[in-house]
RNA sequence: GGGAGCAUAGCUCAGUUGGUUUAGAGCAUCUGCCUUACAAGCAGAGGGUCCGCGGUUCGAACCCGUGUGCUCCCA
């Protein structure tokens, strides 16, 4: 068969991907053998793959299918989330695109809507995540909104209500007003930005509540002063002597001249702007808490969109210029009061002030704080009741890779709070709490369930509640009910993979994600979700910088995987991503993965090549010996080491050291030393212990490149079966002896071709070679695969230097090469000068420690013993090479 | 403001309880080669104040302190 000059990535991924699937190699059903489960960190339904799900699913396919080589029962499940915020933004855009409005909708239409579209664009990422490989067993798709899923999360939420860990309460929330909804803490990202900070003047007053009429006053400087009329106080600090005398006192709020006392209170800052802060408890976090603490009232002055509102103001009977505010955007409005309380003449100075500000993650606005009704859970309360979802982590019970992230975890677990679990949405969950027309609250999971329990309900005029649960809420399920352990308890399936062995996902979601699953597996599976979490850091681009749309460095991952093939891609973001960091992204890594493939491919052509000249006879000789024996150990001693880097999650070592044993040991050297010369027959030995070693290469990198290896697997001879199911032999130790005897042949090699390059001959310029050694028997065996590496015409022993040659010296022995071409030993001599100047040093430091007493007293009899073999070996190295350069005279 | 982490070759990274030859790899660079598997290749080479300063130690890239720079998380 012939074979295309370079690998054909494209058709050999849809073949083998095809076929894999249509043997269901992917898929998994309980059995005898032991489990490794990987659930898959579920993409938004509406999303895309980028190049961070390229990394974090290239190493869970990596994992997942060495498992399945090592003859565990591997599943790895796959699956969406229904992303409540995200989809829900993204329907609401299809909508307007067609004119029309949410808010003309009901709910039920809506949610039509939301399905159909879900229908048709959902799950788009896991039909490209085959493209990339990922061995996934499709038959356990799952999605955050399935029925069974549905329900299991109206199941948690009544029973942690009916165990007193959800509450329904009013408080400060992050408020988003342009997706009107609460946000978590986490899904709020802080934003340096240029604003500016009004120092406004409030004027005492005297005991009837007006104006002192000295112009007396108290100046705050604020960023905000939209908030000014929500304000109720203002605070100094007790010890800050400038306001000592006026505290008790009060002042007028500019525009509405609602009278409020100054008051003290330790959290003030004295040197940040005046000293005095205005307290504005509807509207920033901690002034609702000097608000609570000081009995203040909370004055609400925006509405839910974030413009201004006077229904609160009643009670100052406001003016036609205060109710000529209702209806502002709160940006416009700060203008407007400027402006008027300019005109008021009470703005003392403006500056300029650079400010963090909260934005909402999904839509960029600057969010609110708002004091609202939403549901929470105790997290406190949560974390008391199972104490293991701090003791997990800090023993290792649950292991980090990297381990530093379980500082991170157990800080956060530390200063938990309460996490608001309502969203002013409708695609999700739809909170399972109903109300009566007294206002009185009823959980259940469903209308039906509640009735039955509380047969009062039956008859009553009841309204569920709007919102729907934050997307997290169902996703900390993700690793149970994927198996359905929630809906269906004690299923086989639960039994058998629960809990998952590892989990693989980015660090930035460590609080939102990892941390609660870590919870709800301890409070409903009663133990850990997952034995191993290996975190991805973000993938940036050469320069650092975090891909995104508008910098347009995010590449198409789809035209990478055309342009350079699957495996390529999977090379190029695995050769260079310990866990935990951030992974820098160059394209030229893709081209090393692409390269690869083709020096693989290259490979097989030369053993194919071999196929048609065996040699008959079962004779091997000495070199061929040599070299199986070898790389035998060679590839032993790479198997163990990559057993323990792929145990530890190294996997980029893990990959490099495979690409190494193949490029250089397997290539550059061992397939040299076997290669018969030009249309020269090949031994049968050889021919096959090459194709098993290819084979068993394969094997070993089938997990990073499934593509390339499956193809060479099957070209390189009739095979039984396939190799991504094939079972891995296990390692058998290295021999040491061969291994060093190989690498001093690699040593010699180099080292006599660095000699011949250093006196300018051709390759094709055959030498002589004498060898002088102590154990001419060891090279013996090798003498004909030097002499075939550095174009040696003939080899003989000497026990003297040899006239007119140039020498070189490896370890304790000594090659002269004689050519016919002129030799210049020149150059060689300033090399041979250059080691002996560094031998000399080294030898100084040596000896320099070890005449320090000290150290020989101090330090351990192992270690002196080795410095004075350092000293031996480099004055024989030095003698070795004093002796050259007399050779050389 | 509080906390965590990082800093080693041009780039990306190893460096395993402080001693394993005066620090290693890949990529990039340079030199020489169109050598019947591979120029997407082969054979070589050069390249480092281990961020600065101070300390502990017989001995420090590694431990401690401090400064600088960067990153992340939380307010």
């Amino acid at each position: 068969m012939e074979l295309s000059k370079n690998f054909i990535a494209g058709e050999a991924e849809a073949k083998w991907y095809a076929h894999w699937l249509d043997k269901g190699y992917f898929n998994s059903t309980p059995d005898e053998r032991e489990p490794y489960t990987i659930v898959i960190p579920p993409p938004n339904v509406t999303g895309v793959l980028h190049m961070g799900h390229c990394l974090n699913n290239t190493i869970q396919d990596i994992l997942i299918r060495r498992a399945r080589m090592q003859g565990k029962n591997a599943c790895w499940v796959p699956g969406t989330d229904h992303a409540s915020i995200a989809t829900e933004a993204k329907v609401v855009g299809m909508l307007r695109e067609r004119g029309i409005a949410k808010s003309s909708l009901t709910r039920e239409e809506f949610l039509a809507y939301a399905w159909e579209w879900k229908e048709k664009y959902g799950g788009i990422i896991l039909q490209q995540l085959k493209k990339l490989g990922c061995s996934l067993d499709w038959n356990r798709t799952s999605f955050t909104m399935d029925k069974d899923y549905y329900q299991s999360v109206m199941k948690v939420f009544v029973d942690l209500h009916g165990k007193g860990l959800i509450y329904r309460g009013k408080r400060m929330v992050n408020w988003d007003p342009v997706s009107l909804t609460a946000l978590s803490d986490e899904e709020v990202i802080f934003k340096e930005v240029d604003s500016k900070l009004y120092y406004v003047k409030y004027l005492l007053t005297d005991k009837d509540g007006q104006p002192s009429g000295d112009g007396a006053g108290l100046t705050v400087a604020t960023t905000r002063p939209e908030t000014i009329l929500g304000d109720i106080a203002i605070c100094v600090n007790p010890t800050d002597e400038r306001y000592t005398n006026l505290i008790g006192k009060n002042v007028l709020v500019p525009i509405i001249n609602r009278v409020i006392p100054v008051i003290a209170d330790e959290y003030v800052t004295m040197d940040f702007g005046t000293g005095a802060l205005k307290i504005t408890p509807a509207h920033d976090k901690n002034d609702n808490v000097l608000g609570i603490k000081h009995n203040l009232k909370a004055i609400d002055t925006l509405d839910a969109s974030g413009k201004f509102t006077a229904e609160n103001l009643m009670e100052d009977k406001p003016s036609e210029l205060v109710l000529s505010y209702v209806g502002v955007d709160r940006f416009a409005l700060r203008k407007k009061i400027v402006e008027d309380i300019s005109a008021l003449q009470l703005i003392e100075k403006t500056e300029e002030y650079k400010g963090q500000v909260g934005t909402s993650e999904r839509t960029g606005a600057v969010i609110e704080h708002r004091l609202s009704l939403q549901w929470f859970i105790d997290m406190q309360k949560f974390i008391a009741n199972n104490p293991e979802i701090l003791s997990a982590v800090s023993d290792d019970n649950i292991a980090f890779h990297p381990a530093k992230l379980k500082n991170t975890y157990s800080h956060w677990m530390g200063n938990i709070k309460d996490w608001c679990i309502s969203r002013q949405l409708w695609w999700g969950q739809q909170i399972p709490a109903w109300y009566d027309e007294a206002g009185n609250v009823y959980v259940a999971e469903s209308l039906e369930a509640l009735h039955t329990n509380q047969p009062a309900t039956i008859g009553m005029q009841l309204k569920q509640d709007e919102d729907v649960l934050d997307t997290w809420f169902s996703s900390w399920l993700w690793p149970m009910e994927v198996f359905k352990g929630i809906s269906h308890p004690g299923n086989d399936d639960i039994a058998y993979y629960y809990p998952s062995t590892t989990l693989v996902t980015g660090q930035d979601i460590l609080f939102f994600w990892v941390a609660r699953m870590i919870m709800a597996g301890y409070e409903y599976a009663g133990q850990r979700p997952f034995k191993d979490v290996y975190f991805t850091g973000m993938v940036r681009d050469k320069l650092g910088r975090k891909m995104s749309k508008q910098l347009g460095n995010s590449p198409d991952l789809l035209a990478l995987i055309d342009n350079y093939g699957a495996d390529a891609v999977r090379f190029g973001i695995m050769v260079s991503s310990p866990a935990g960091n951030d992974l820098m992204f160059d394209e030229s890594a893709l081209e090393q993965g692409r390269n690869f493939n083709n020096k693989l491919w290259n490979a097989l052509k030369l053993v194919k090549m071999w196929e048609a000249r065996v040699a008959d006879n079962n004779d091997t000789s000495d070199p061929n010996s040599f070299a199986i024996n070898w790389f035998t150990n060679r590839l032993n001693q790479v198997k163990a080491e990559v057993e323990i880097l792929m145990h530890q999650f190294r996997l980029s070592e893990a990959l490099k050291t495979i690409y190494s044993l193949i490029w250089d040991d397997f290539c550059s050297w061992y397939l040299e030393w076997v290669k018969p010369g030009f249309e020269q027959p090949v031994e049968a030995a050889v021919f096959n212990t090459t194709v098993a070693f290819f084979e068993e290469l394969m094997q070993l990198l089938h997990p990073f490149m499934p593509f390339v290896s499956e193809e060479i697997y099957h070209l390189l001879r009739q095979q039984s079966t396939d190799l991504c199911v094939t079972q891995d032999a296990p390692t058998i130790a290295a021999a040491v002896p061969v291994l060093q005897q190989g690498e001093l042949l690699k040593q010699v090699i180099s080292a006599l071709r660095d000699a011949r390059n250093k006196n300018q001959l051709k390759p094709k310029e055959t030498i002589q070679l004498h060898i002088q050694t102590e154990d001419s028997a060891a090279f013996k065996a090798i003498e004909n695969i030097i002499s075939k590496q550095v174009n040696a015409a003939a080899v003989f022993y000497t026990n003297d230097t040899v006239a007119n040659s140039i020498v070189v010296a490896v370890e304790q022995n000594k090659f002269y090469i004689e050519s016919e071409q002129k030799l210049d030993s020149a150059a060689l001599k300033t090399d041979l000068l250059k080691d002996l100047a560094h031998q000399q040093g080294f030898i100084a430091s040596v000896q320099k420690k070890l005449s320090n007493e000290k150290f020989v007293q101090n330090a351990k009899p192992e270690v002196i013993e080795l410095e004075r073999k350092k000293l031996s070996d480099a004055a024989a190295r030095i003698k070795t090479i004093e002796e050259g350069l007399a050779g050389l005279n």
